[in-house]
RNA sequence: GCGGGUAUAGCUCAGUUGGUUAGAGCGCUUGGUUGUGGUCCAAGAGGUCGUGGGUUCGAGACCCACUACUCGCCCCA
């Protein structure tokens, strides 16, 4: 092995692995088209503050996952651990405001400083949607459908749609409160962590795997109790809209987001194929957000999607397009295939011409490379103005003038 | 950040209680075929055994550290 490594949870994408990202971008992009988005490519990297303040000071994120740097001019920044807090910011800096409703979709890469598993790396690639300014129920639906969509569009199937609802800052508020109480009173039961959560982030609690915190929250008042008028009716215009739709799902009361900018609807399409790294899709509103970062009160809804996991849940990828070899006999015919190759690909034929080597390397060059026929040009199709056309996988050759040529190759385009 | 497992050829892996020139399959190169690939046959190239230290007459194997990968925890896409 070389002593030339990657740096650590980073890795290099080519062959299959490129080609299934793009599809997953791709056909992500084209549906998400069809809901009215547009694309927004905004910086790999942004001032530390845009992440600090959105994230919230106690999430996990902010605290120890950021790839934070000090430029030569003294300023912090960020590389982007997710894209929604970038894309609030563009909305402000840009003066978006008077444009909404405003759908945007996204893709790119994410860092986050964290120990590397299966299905989660240090550099790693995310599609994401955000529908801005619309502060109604039918907005939740129709993200959570356009995720669907793309979900099945892409094959990914085995996937169960979880929601929950973290209800308006009123309630939140009012939760909280109450639960903070419970779980004070029974703080010595909780695990090391969950007495840490219970100052940071108490809802967090309520997601623990650990088998003593389970017990301990077992008697825990349920959000569902707490959420006011408004949260309630939200919530439930979102289920039933989603009911309307055929999506199915279940909610999940302990389905908790790490992010402190979301309210009402937090879901996740979530995967036991991926065993620790379950959560393949996942999103929230976040009608706080844009607010907070000092721009003007706008509601928003989105969710991201994390590439790579797709990546591997995906069925077998379609063939790529295979290429047609022209091959010459010699060297004295190997300026008329650079120039028949140049006239394929004129007309949009893939074409690969091999590179020096007798006629039988430059045959299995094009085997290897699956090509779908072999052109070979030889002193006698020259002579004739013609050309051999092979069928690489029958191996059928017959031999074509060169005026029908084009015809001829029309199967293999 | 915490705990477990793994690291031998480009890839997937063998390698006995520590013993002399470290193997296989696939892939690669060349030839059988100087106008024919995919099949077949033959030959060949390719390894400081992850890195550094230690034990030993002797280490791919045993010990320690580091690095990477991997599984779980935490958290998240």
């Amino acid at each position: 092995m070389s002593s030339l490594q990657p740096v650590r949870g980073t890795h290099d994408l080519m062959f299959d692995d490129i080609r299934r990202h793009r599809h997953i971008e791709a056909t992500a992009f084209e549906i998400a088209q069809r809901y009215g988005y547009s694309e927004i490519a905004t910086p790999a990297f942004e001032f530390t503050e845009v992440f600090a303040r959105t994230l919230g000071d106690t999430s996990d994120i902010v605290t120890k996952e950021m790839y934070t740097f000090e430029t030569k001019g003294g300023e912090s920044i960020t590389l982007r651990p997710e894209g929604t807090a970038g894309v609030a910011r563009a909305f402000i800096t840009n003066g978006l405001a008077q444009q909404t409703p405003l759908k945007f979709f996204y893709r790119g890469p994410m860092f986050r400083h964290e120990r590397p598993q299966r299905g989660r790396q240090r550099q790693f690639h995310q599609i994401g949607a955000e529908l801005i300014g619309v502060a109604g129920p039918q907005a939740d639906v129709e993200v959570i459908v356009l995720a669907k969509h793309i979900l099945n569009a892409l094959g990914v199937t085995n996937v169960t749609l979880q929601i929950n609802s973290l209800g308006d800052a009123e309630s939140r508020t009012a939760y909280r409160d109450v639960l903070v109480k419970f779980l004070s009173g029974r703080r010595d039961l909780l695990s090391v962590e969950s007495r840490e959560r219970l100052e940071r982030n108490p809802l967090r609690v309520l997601d623990s795997k650990d088998p003593a915190d389970r017990d301990a929250i077992a008697g825990a008042p349920k959000f569902g109790d707490h959420l006011n008028e408004t949260s309630h009716a939200f919530f439930d215009a979102v289920k039933s809209g989603l009911t309307a739709h055929g999506v199915q799902f279940v909610v999940n009361p302990a389905l908790v987001r790490g992010l402190d900018y979301y309210s009402h609807t937090a879901f996740e399409f979530v995967t036991d194929a991926l065993g620790a790294q379950g959560t393949v899709l996942a999103g929230g509103r976040y009608d706080g957000l844009i607010g907070d970062m000092g721009g003007p009160v706008t509601p928003g809804i989105g969710w991201a999607a994390g590439i790579e996991r797709l990546a591997m849940m995906l069925p077998a990828l379609a063939p790529a397009k295979r290429p047609v070899a022209v091959i010459p006999v010699g060297p004295a015919e190997e300026q008329a295939a650079d120039l028949l190759a140049a006239e394929l690909r004129a007309v949009g034929f893939a074409v690969d011409v091999g590179y020096g080597g007798n006629m039988g390397k430059r045959m299995k060059r094009a085997n290897k490379i699956a090509a779908v026929a072999a052109i070979i040009l030889g002193e006698d199709e020259i002579k004739a103005n013609t050309a051999a056309v092979r069928n690489l996988d029958s191996g059928e050759q017959t031999i074509v003038p060169r005026a029908d040529l084009i015809g001829h190759l029309a199967p293999y385009r």
